[in-house]
DNA sequence: GCTTAATAGTTGATTTTGTAACTAACAAGA
DNA sequence: TCTTGTTAGTTACAAAATCAACTATTAAGC
């Protein structure tokens, strides 16, 4: 069933509302991943999001984290908490700071991380393979922007 | 802080990735006209989009909205029932088939949508003028293509 | 040093979502 | 008519998100 089965009483189009439609390119573009680390390995969105940012900068507090993916810090500690009880990170307490915990993966969340990478990138090119190559690049540029992390 | 702070032990990037990007920019682009239907009339996502497809369709029932806006059933009957707590709907039993009910707006339900539409209206074109005229066309066409609703 | 404020992170209560099972109505075939 | 299957929509229970309050530690002003 398409949108053009129905008549319109109005002359809004909900398809052209930037918000509308960029949740709705999101949902369906997130899909066939989520299904990968969810069924795979029983993650949430909030926990693949933390394993990446360990995986690709190494090792961050809970606070760097959470100020980087825009994660509120009652998600950033419950992924923690999963993440560590599946061995997948480490806490180390901060010398200077005993406040602070050191967050680092584990040979296993190392391991599942550069797993998860690669179904990434795989996903993206088949993604990005829907447009020409200079298309996908000002889409990028474009999200950047309105994502404010450009 | 911005991503240069932080030296990367890998050279996979998040900030590319677009279903992560995607999600960034549709959280972000949400944000401000979220604020309003919720400080406003305490509404929902589900809320607002089962509204607008009232007020821009005129009468649907909850499987055809549910369709359209790829929303679960469950959700889309929450929605209903607190639209028409709030007296911003009506339903009528169908009589060719009683499983189904008709949803119309009342009167106070399309005076919130009308209210919300020109509000959205405005937010979409602040949005829109980040770019030009030509970049947020293509940006819309391709987010279509993305959201599978082209 | 002592008080007050700020920060890192956790926990608990409430709300919202997701999954599955459910009721009611229709449809199709023997 | 009497199954059997399908569809519209709701409800119940479990999982997850949100928001506020909390502990522990550090920093700042005096």
């Amino acid at each position: 069933m398409t949108q053009d089965d129905y008549t319109k009483k109005d002359d809004f189009d909900l398809l052209d509302f930037l918000p509308y439609l960029l949740n709705r390119a999101a949902e369906e573009s997130s899909l066939e991943f989520q299904n990968v680390y969810n069924d795979r390995y029983g993650m949430l969105r909030t926990e693949w999001r933390v394993l990446f940012h360990l995986g690709i900068y190494g090792e961050l507090t809970a606070t760097e984290i959470g100020e980087r993916a825009k994660i509120h810090k009652t998600k950033v500690s419950r992924a923690v908490n999963k993440l560590e009880a599946r061995r997948f990170l480490a806490r180390a307490r901060s010398e200077a700071d005993r406040r602070v915990e050191q967050l680092t993966l584990t040979p296993i969340g190392l391991s599942v991380y550069r797993e998860l990478r690669g179904i990434a990138q795989q996903y993206d090119a088949k993604l990005a393979a829907m447009f020409s190559a200079e298309e996908t690049a000002v889409l990028r540029k474009m999200l950047r922007r309105l994502a404010d992390i450009g």
